[in-house]
DNA sequence: GCATAAATGGACCGATCTGTACACATTGCA
DNA sequence: TGCAATGTGTACAGATCGGTCCATTTATGC
C-alpha cells in the first residue's frame, strides 16, 4: 500500500478538474497529470467520480484550514474574525492559481438530487457557512443565523465574480457590504 | 429557410443544457429532444459551441426581459426599482424549472479565457448589472456604481444559494441585506 | 536466490463524442 | 408533369469516453 501515490493522484486530479472542468477532464487526463497508468488509478478508486469526491475532501480540508487560519489569526472578537473571513476571500481572489470555487463548479456540473458529488459541495458551503455562524452568534445580533447566510451569500457573489473576471476587486466590495450590514 | 425550426432547435438546446450541462449534452440528445436530425441541425449551426451561443443568447434575451418588466413594474422610484430586480430574482427561483444561471454554469465550464461562450456570459452579467447601476445612478449615493456592484454580489450569491439548495429562501436575504445597504 | 503477492502499464472493450458523406424526400417553379 | 434546389435522415468516420484484462515488473518474506 502505497498511500503517498494515490495522494498524488488526487492532488493532481483536483487541479485538472478545478483548470480543465469535471466532465471535460478524462480518466486518461488524469492518469496523465498523476503520472500513473488507468489501471493504478481504477486499483485505488472505483469509479471516476470517487476520484472526483477524493478531490473534493481534498479540497474542502484545504479551504476550510485557510479560512479558519485566517479567522483565528484576526484575534478574538467575532467582527475582526469575520472580517478575517473576507481577508481571506481576498487572499484566495489573488492567488495566481485561482479559478473559482471547485464546490460550485462541482454543483454546476452534477445538478441531480441525489448525486453525491452535489451532495459533498452542499456539505461543504454548510461547513463554511457554520465557520461564520459561529462568530455572529457572539454578536449582540437578533437573528445570527440570518446574519451568517447574509454574509455567505455576500462571499458566493464575490467568488463568482471575481471567477467570471466581474467587478473591480469583488472580495473588497463584499468585505465593505458586510462591514456595514455588520454595523447595521 | 426555416427560422421555426432553428428557434425551436435553439429552444430545446437550452433546456437541455440547463438540464443536463454543457458538456454531458450530446449533440445526438440536443438532435432527440428537438425532434430534428443531428444533419439540420449542423445545416443550422457550424459546430456545438455556435448552438451553446445561441442558446444563451436567447436565455439572455429572456432573464433581461424578465427583470425589465418586473423592474419597470415597480414604479419610477430607484429604489424601489431595485427590489423589483430582486423580487424577479424571488420568482426566478420559485419556478419550478429553476437549476441555476446558465451564465455562471456556463463560466464555469468554459474557463479558458478566449472562449467565446465564456465572452457571452460575461457580457450578460455585465449588462444585467447595468440595470442596477441605472437605479442606483439615480440615487444620492456618492459611489452609485459600487453600489451596483455590491447589489449584483448579494445576486449572484442568492443565484449560487438558490441552486445548491441553501439557505432558506435566499432571494428574500438577499432583498434585506440590500435594503440595509441602500438605506445606509 | 527464489517463490509469492502486489502493483503497474498498455492494449483493448463497447459506448459515446463531434462532425461528415450521401442518398432520399420534399418543395417551388415552370 | 418535369426539374432543380433545398432539407432531412441514416449511416458512418475518427477520436475519446469510462472501465477492464492480462502480461510484466516490482516489492516482500524466507
Amino acid at each position: 500500500m502505497r498511500p503517498s501515490k494515490r495522494d498524488e493522484l488526487v492532488r493532481a486530479a483536483l487541479d485538472a478538474f478545478q483548470a480543465g472542468g469535471y466532465h471535460a477532464t478524462g480518466v486518461d487526463a488524469l492518469a496523465a497529470a498523476a503520472g500513473m497508468s488507468k489501471t493504478s488509478i481504477y486499483n485505488h478508486f472505483r469509479t471516476k467520480d470517487d476520484v472526483i469526491l477524493a478531490a473534493l475532501d481534498l479540497r474542502h480540508e484545504e479551504v476550510l484550514g485557510a479560512f479558519r487560519a485566517r479567522m483565528a489569526a484576526a484575534g478574538d472578537d467575532p467582527q475582526d474574525r469575520i472580517m478575517g473571513f473576507f481577508d481571506a476571500l481576498a487572499d484566495w481572489f489573488a492567488s495566481p492559481a485561482f479559478c473559482g470555487c471547485a464546490f460550485i463548479k462541482a454543483a454546476a456540473e452534477h445538478q441531480a438530487a441525489a448525486d453525491p458529488i452535489r451532495a459533498a459541495a452542499q456539505a461543504h458551503k454548510r461547513d463554511m457557512e457554520a465557520l461564520l455562524a459561529a462568530e455572529t452568534a457572539r454578536l449582540p445580533h437578533p437573528d445570527p443565523a440570518a446574519l451568517a447566510a447574509t454574509m455567505m451569500t455576500l462571499a458566493e457573489g464575490a467568488i463568482v465574480r471575481a471567477h467570471m473576471g466581474l467587478g473591480d476587486d469583488p472580495a473588497a466590495t463584499a468585505r465593505r457590504a458586510a462591514t456595514i450590514l455588520l454595523d447595521a
